[in-house]
DNA sequence: TCAATACTAAAGCAAATGCTTGACTATAGA
DNA sequence: TCTATAGTCAAGCATTTGCTTTAGTATTGA
């Protein structure tokens, strides 16, 4: 995934009410409308919120008569959810590295072990 | 992990500047300066980018005499990666769910639909 | 046909962001 | 001690964000 693109997303999921909306799609499609009841906002801030979100990637709209629904793409979220696996296995192999390291001279109780992992 | 604090790491996360530096944290943890050599940034700006950094709690930082030393906080990494999976499960629940009436319907055709037919 | 519905576009606004520069403090090393 | 280094604080500034309100357009259903 493109850095820039990469920037929108995350800029996107920054922002509460875009990521319950998001949770709101990983239930099924949903309009305009449907995805602002939750909130006591404007349908107009909604309907730029989804804008953004389209932008983003994270989202596709398609408009049917006055309606437009809203759909999750998934390929995005799970493009996002890699940039964290690719780095959680880098510092895993140095915290792995390091545990070793620390075995070795496991005699001393001043130095707190890294975090477990499963 | 938090509504508010999954803002922050969200935001912190949307500029390619911050991710570069957890990129670099990923590797061993380094002081201010080393994680400013990479930018054409005032050292200041960086600073900046650290404590924003740590507010998010995707860092811890520690000053040792005039060098202050930013180590990743992974447990916040994983938190956020959480998010991703407990929604990637959602809708992996649904996309299964859909495949199956998919299924049914592709074997009774009471109901045709517009698009593809078999 | 005609009113209600579902958006959408535009302008405006307060607050937040991502820098900058300049002045400052604390520490390390010759 | 004296100076270079490492960072910090504060002010300023252009841009972006997350709304609002107002004024539309297109579509639907009675």
């Amino acid at each position: 995934m493109l850095q820039q693109s990469l920037d929108q997303v995350f800029h996107a999921l920054s922002d509460g009410t875009r990521r319950a909306m998001i949770e709101r799609l990983a239930a099924g499609p949903a309009s305009v409308t449907e995805l602002s009841t939750p909130f006591s906002m404007s349908l107009s801030a909604i309907g730029q919120h989804v804008q953004l979100l389209e932008a983003s990637g994270l989202v596709t709209t398609q408009k049917k008569g006055r309606v437009r629904m809203v759909e999750l793409k998934t390929e995005t979220l799970i493009g996002a959810e890699l940039w964290f696996e690719v780095h959680r296995a880098r510092w895993e192999r140095r915290l792995d590295r390091l545990g070793c390291l620390l075995e070795e001279e496991a005699a001393n109780p001043e130095t707190p072990k890294p975090g477990k992992r499963p």
